[in-house]
DNA sequence: ATGGTGGTCCTACCA
C-alpha cells in the first residue's frame, strides 16, 4: 500500500512568497507540488531552500515577470518536458514522470492563458490565444502512454471554471472570461477527448459550490465569496478509483500576503 | 458601479 499526494498551486511569484511554499511543504508533505506563475528566470529559482526540506527533485520552466511552471518532488522525476503551446515562447507547461508504488505517472503542470478582459477572439489577441492554446491541448490524451504502463495526471491554472457551480453565480459570469460558453466547452472538449477525470469533481459532488480563486479586488473575499474554480486536477481513468481524498485549502487565501489562488490537493492510496 | 488590488521591475503590462 502506497501513500501518493499531488498538489497544485498558483504562487503569484515563487520569489515573494517562498516562506508560504515552505511553510505548506512542512505542513501537509505532499510528495509533489506543482506551482504556476512562479514569475522567475531559471537562475533565480529558490531551489536550495526546497531541497534543504526534503524536495530533492525540481523541474523548472521559468522567464523574466511572466508565467512560469515548477515540479517540486520528493520523488526522483524523470523524462522532463517543456512543451511551447502556441509558440509563443511562454513558458506555460512542464511535464515529467514520477514514479510511486510501482507505479509510473506522467505529470502535466499547465499555466492555460488568462485570455483578456474582451471574450472575442476577433478583437482580444489574447482571448484567441487562449481559445488556440485549448485547441492544441486537445491532443492531449490520458492513456496516451498506458500501453508502455505509464498512468497520467494534469493540474494547474486551466483559467477556466467548467461547472456553473465553480463560480458564485453562473448567469453574471455568463460573459465573464473563465466561463464563457466557449470556454466551458472547449475546456470539456479537452476533457473528453483526452478521457481525462476530473478528480475534484469526483470527490466534490457537482451540485456544491467549489472555488479556488478569489481575486484581489474584492475587498472581502471571505465574506462576499465571489470565487471561481479555476485550478484542477485530473487523471487518466486508472488513477480515479486510487483517488481517496481532495482538499482545497481555502484558509490559504486569508494567508499573509496571500496569493489569488489557493492549493488543491489530491490524496492517492495505490 | 468600467473601479477595485497585487505582481514584476521602473514604465507599462499582466492577472
Amino acid at each position: 500500500m502506497t501513500e501518493f499526494t499531488v498538489a497544485t498551486w498558483n504562487i503569484n511569484s515563487v520569489r515573494l512568497r517562498l516562506p508560504l511554499v515552505l511553510d505548506l511543504l512542512e505542513a501537509y508533505r505532499p510528495d509533489v507540488l506543482c506551482l504556476q506563475e512562479t514569475k522567475c528566470p531559471n537562475g533565480s529559482f529558490p531551489g536550495s531552500e526546497l531541497r534543504k526540506r526534503g524536495y530533492g527533485h525540481i523541474e523548472i520552466h521559468g522567464q523574466k515577470g511572466y508565467h512560469g511552471v515548477a515540479i517540486i518532488s520528493k520523488l526522483p522525476l524523470s523524462d522532463v518536458q517543456r512543451k511551447d503551446f502556441c509558440e509563443k515562447g511562454d513558458t506555460r507547461h512542464i511535464s515529467a514522470v514520477v514514479n510511486s508504488g510501482g507505479r509510473s505517472i506522467r505529470l502535466h503542470n499547465f499555466y492555460v492563458p488568462a485570455g483578456g478582459d474582451e471574450p472575442d477572439p476577433a478583437v482580444n489577441p489574447k482571448f484567441a490565444h487562449k481559445l488556440g492554446f485549448l485547441d492544441e491541448m486537445k491532443a492531449l490524451h490520458a492513456e496516451a502512454e498506458r500501453k508502455d504502463g505509464v498512468s497520467s495526471i494534469l493540474v494547474g491554472d486551466l483559467n477556466i471554471a467548467p461547472l456553473e457551480t465553480d463560480v458564485w453565480s453562473h448567469k453574471q459570469l455568463l460573459r465573464v472570461v473563465s466561463h464563457t460558453p466557449v470556454e466551458t466547452e472547449g475546456l470539456n472538449e479537452v476533457q473528453e477527448r483526452g478521457a481525462w477525470v476530473d478528480l475534484v469533481r469526483q470527490h466534490v459532488p457537482p451540485e456544491e459550490k467549489l472555488f479556488t480563486w478569489w481575486s484581489y479586488r474584492a475587498r472581502d473575499w471571505d465574506l462576499a465569496d465571489k470565487g471561481r474554480r479555476l485550478d484542477h486536477i485530473w487523471s487518466s481513468a486508472d488513477l480515479s478509483p486510487a483517488l481517496r481524498d481532495v482538499t482545497v485549502l481555502r484558509e490559504a487565501r486569508g494567508w499573509e500576503r496571500p496569493s489569488d489562488h489557493v492549493p488543491v490537493f489530491a490524496h492517492f492510496r495505490f
